[in-house]
DNA sequence: CGCCTTGTAATACAACCGTTCAACAAGGAA
DNA sequence: TTCCTTGTTGAACGGTTGTATTACAAGGCG
């Protein structure tokens, strides 16, 4: 008698799926409120739980972040991926897409730029954040470096170095992002992909000296090896 | 007697100099703890003063550090151009000294990364950084404009659209420098500059067919004017 | 039906935040 | 030397932060 538990004030999940739904919370709480919505408590309260709940799950605030993060990323990436990878269409016709799907209005909203902008700034200062970094950023230019590699093979194409050539084609990518998100009124997103479509045509077309392969045009190797200092072209 | 003053308290300063002095201590807490570095203690620490201080001589702090970003980037722009200036040299020769500086070892510092996400966080939630971020990335964009202009009257280089290839450039040379500034061992100073140079001669040779004037390949256009889609210089 | 694990809530805490304000003193003016 | 303007201090305020800790209750298991 006088039980009446009506409804229960909460219900229990499974960690991981609670785990989801809080990184899943924080990225609605970057991409609406940037840098301040990288809080305990408004992620708590985007996510419908208390603010102690998230200590639970995660050992602290960077590393719910940090997952946040790593969850974002590799989503983008498999999303531009899935919609470039076409095994009907040349190379090219890829590389289009790709460049399509990464101006497309939902990459551009100005959320998910304060977003990033929020896992950028813990980078140096985080060794998580850092780690998430450098693996996603990896992945996202070795799937440029396949796109272009399979560029490479077809038509007579000169060879050209494909870690260097990605490495601009991503800064070009990221720059017009960049801007496009900070101002959506300097140019139109097919500005942008035209800027990347001449960029890899002029590739092709070997106008670009310094990243000829086999040449001694070597400024842009790995800056692994001892460093021989030799001329760049 | 029993006055011995000694040594004073504080120094009266004329506000134009205070107000430099916290300008400066802002830079340097922005640079050092990114955006942790913008509190009003951490700040008026760093340059002797009491917190109060801050609120004397700036309505608030986000004041403060908008005009920290003004004088930063006037500063750092006005370096490159200095720089590059050289009535003697050709202007491809200018062009390329404005590339050096903008990778040099002082540019590429993390600590002016991490003060750049600061600002960049602050543009879409705070109109002041709007404004400063809207004037100097203007005054950047014409600066490039005008090396970019100087270099279509050598020689018999095709007509360029002047606007967009600026856009392009400043897009390339943001996206390499954020890259070098988040992980140095990416790729070497010189091979940014490399891929600046490439860029610049690929547009000069008429690589880049979208930013061909007088042609219908108009997706770079200004999108400001009632779109007579006019071909501009 | 009752126990028991454990996901969850709620509170407490010390530290920090930006801003306000009254009191002070530095240093030029008279 | 005295006064007065005003740059400057330092405390106070209400708010926020991340984390630790305690008490609770949901829901499966025996």
């Amino acid at each position: 008698m006088a039980k009446t538990p009506g409804t229960p004030k909460f219900r229990r999940e499974p960690p991981v799926a609670r785990r989801e739904a809080l990184i899943e919370a924080t990225l609605v709480c970057l991409r609406r409120f940037g840098h301040e919505g990288m809080s305990v408590r408004q992620i708590s309260a985007q996510a419908g739980v208390s603010a102690g709940l998230i200590n639970h799950h995660f050992p602290s605030i960077t590393t719910l972040v940090a997952a946040a993060y790593d969850s974002l990323a590799t989503s983008l990436l498999h999303s531009i991926r899935r919609q470039a990878h076409d095994v009907s269409k040349t190379p090219r016709e890829r590389l289009r897409r790709f460049f399509e799907a990464s101006f497309a209005p939902d990459l551009l909203d100005p959320g998910l730029f304060n977003t990033w902008l929020v896992f950028w700034s813990m980078v140096s200062h985080d060794a998580e954040m850092r780690a998430v970094h450098d693996r996603t950023y990896g992945a996202y230019r070795a799937t440029l470096e396949s796109l272009l590699g399979q560029l490479r093979l077809d038509d007579d194409i000169p060879a050209f170095k494909l870690r260097p050539a990605a490495i601009g084609l991503s800064a070009l990518m990221d720059g017009l992002w960049i801007e496009a998100s900070m101002n959506s009124r300097t140019f139109k997103p097919a500005a942008a992909v035209s800027l990347c479509e001449d960029w890899t045509n002029a590739l092709c077309a070997g106008a670009f000296p310094g990243l000829r392969a086999g040449g001694r045009a070597s400024a842009l190797q790995r800056p692994k090896p001892p460093q021989k200092t030799q001329s760049e072209s």
